[in-house]
RNA sequence: GCCCCGGUAGCUCAGCUGGAUAGAGCAACGGACUUCUAAUCCGUAGGUCACAGGUUCGAAUCCUGUCCGGGGCACCA
């Protein structure tokens, strides 16, 4: 075991191994390792076995934990271990191992933080918008969260391959032809492209609904582009050009960045060829002209993979996909970021991969649809929000806190400033939440920017960077390793326990596709800070005091600084 | 009809792989800026954890049923 593991492990251990080995216990279901305890007046982690053993044991639990206490050998960084309640075994830590442990981490990168993801490959697939759709609310949960599980496991020592899977094949692109060729005004494409395809395609469609010919005219242009048409080619080349130039543009804003923009298109060539795989491993049959995936043995309803008109569907097109990354990639996991409207879809396509021998764990990383405060919002009702002006608002807003609160910094630096804070804030809002509760839009939460939000968070960071500059300023000299962390304060205590916790945090998020997991460890260690910050004197401590709280407040911003980078959340030295 | 989620303080949400008195934020009320940044801190008040059964030494957490809300269920993705 490596020098830092947390202290949750080790006890963890400790007790497992003890317990066997003192009640000659076999492998069984019940957990003999630690958790914390949710009240510190009870230590700080608690072992509860001896309820759970009096069965086996056939031995009251106190009496249980009793000839535990009695027999194990405590280790040397526990002060103290006592028997509670019905049965509780509570583990209180030394104040010395804990500040010795605090600094070890000073040096260590990590934080902690054990590389398990080393030499494994994760694909994480995620954002995906279609191309000629502005991007809106919605998809700011898929692209934050799915960009946040990309950084943790990056973190964790995964190689992350970050794709773009963007809808850029399908029916609408003959209705995009025709309507673009009829309606396109290009100087508002240059404008704003995106848009603009839009309002084409939809005059397009509304076009189509009265016109069969028009209907019959994106139909003959969507196979000539299918059959490489140059000319059609071209322009749907142009379509996903400008789509993806404006993503970019708030994929920027937002400090996204993928390493793959591999649309559907892209695995076009391979789709006959895995029809002719179902059907020669007896997987596929016909039905009504359709070709289907019969999933009734799961207790799943039929999957088409390719319809009666001869054309494919998203099924067939994920199982391409799949095919082409574990060809190129080889990755351990795949991770989809997607709606919960989706769960069904890819329970099926997930079993036909597993049917067609496809070597690779699909995780599908659901979460709850978006909505707003009247209903659920849709292209139809007309009451979408974009994505760009819920930015723009957050910067605006944040620009005016700013500007009052650091009214002689230079403009620039405001700016700079004011996006830090309202892109984090937005970003905070959908990562502290379960992702897969259903989400409520309001401006009030998404902006909010006191209390539990990014801002509170970065502020607490840029109040120890103005501590610890301050700290440089006047003693410039003094070298902080030269005096110990001590821990003799209450708070110095939650603080130096909650950044020993970093680690769990960090494992638990990732393991569960969960960022609210990291979200609150933040935000409960900013909490614990900002009242250590309120209530005890640092700089103006006596010297020795002085030096260990200078120390364990930059622990903290090292936390601080990791944890929300690592939800895509800058962390500015000054607010 | 079947399947998947959700229902926790006035509001928005954590907690859900069972543990000790159910937690935050906002809103309300009362305090703290000559002091390391008040986007902060300290305190008060606020709960039949939708409802009913069950399992257990112990249930917001697991199981069953009911009610309410959201979503999905053959040629859109």
């Amino acid at each position: 075991m490596r020098n830092f593991a947390p202290f949750d492990e080790r006890l963890s251990v400790w007790t497992a191994d003890t317990m066997k080995t003192l009640f000659g216990l076999g492998e069984s279901d019940i957990k003999l390792g630690v958790s914390p305890t949710n009240n510190e007046k009870f230590g700080d982690y608690q072992c509860n076995a001896a309820m759970e053993l009096t069965k086996v044991l056939k031995k009251a639990p106190r009496q249980i934990a009793q000839e535990f206490i009695d027999a194990a050998k405590r280790p040397d960084f526990v002060e103290k271990i006592d028997i509670a309640g019905p049965g509780f075994i509570n583990f209180t830590l030394s104040n010395t191992a804990l500040a010795e442990h605090i600094q070890s981490l000073e040096s260590d990168p990590y934080l902690g933080v054990e590389q398990v993801g080393q030499g494994q490959t994760v694909i994480i697939d995620y954002s995906s918008p279609n191309v000629a759709k502005p991007m809106h609310i919605g998809h700011i949960r898929s692209t934050v969260i799915g960009n946040a599980i990309d950084r943790l496991y990056r973190f964790l020592g995964y190689k992350v391959i970050a794709d773009n899977h963007l809808g850029d094949w399908g029916t609408q692109f003959g209705l995009m032809m025709v309507g673009f060729r009829s309606f396109v005004d290009e100087e508002a494409l240059a404008k704003a492209p995106v848009e603009e395809l839009e309002r084409v395609y939809v005059a397009s469609y509304n076009q189509s609904k009265e016109d069969p010919s028009w209907r019959e005219k994106a139909k003959s242009e969507l196979v000539k582009l299918q059959q490489g048409d140059p000319e059609n080619r071209a322009l749907w080349e142009r379509f996903i050009k400008l789509s993806i130039e404006e993503f970019n543009t708030i994929y920027d804003r937002l400090d996204v960045k993928f390493d793959l923009y591999r649309g559907e298109s892209f695995y076009n060539d391979r789709l006959p060829k895995i029809i002719q795989s179902l059907e020669n491993k007896g997987l596929a049959t016909e039905s009504d002209g359709a070709l289907i995936v019969d999933l009734e043995e799961e207790g799943m309803p039929v999957c088409i993979v390719r319809k009666s008109d001869g054309g494919y569907n998203y099924a067939t097109t994920d199982l391409a996909t799949v095919e082409a990354r574990i060809e190129e990639f080889s990755p351990e996991r795949i991770v989809y970021v997607t709606d919960e409207r989706q769960q069904l879809h890819f329970k099926q396509f997930f079993t036909i991969a597993k049917k067609l021998g496809m070597k690779a764990n699909l995780v599908h990383v659901w979460f709850g649809l978006m909505r707003l405060p009247e209903a659920t919002f849709s292209t139809r009702e007309g009451n979408v929000i974009k994505l760009a002006a819920l930015l723009d608002e957050a910067e605006v807003r944040s620009l005016e806190m700013v500007k009052s609160s650091s009214p002689d910094m230079p403009e620039e630096q405001q700016k700079d400033l004011a996006r830090a804070i309202g892109i984090g804030a937005i970003k905070y809002t959908d990562l502290s939440q379960n992702p897969q509760s259903l989400v409520t839009f309001t401006w009030e939460k998404a902006l909010n920017m006191e209390g539990n939000s990014g801002p509170y968070l970065q502020y607490a960071y840029a109040r120890i960077s103005s501590v610890s500059d301050k700290y440089a300023t006047k003693y410039p000299d003094t070298h902080l390793d030269q005096y110990p962390i001590t821990i003799e304060h209450e708070l110095e205590r939650r603080i130096a326990i909650k950044i020993s916790r970093f680690p769990v945090a960090i494992r638990a998020a990732a393991e569960n596709y969960r960022p609210n997991i990291l979200a609150d460890y933040l935000y409960d260690l900013a909490q614990i800070y900002s009242s250590f910050y309120q209530n005890v004197p640092f700089l103006k401590a006596d010297e020795g005091i002085r030096e260990s709280r200078i120390r364990l407040c930059r622990s903290t911003a090292a936390v601080l600084r990791q944890g929300l980078n690592l939800l895509g959340i800058e962390t500015p030295e000054r607010i």
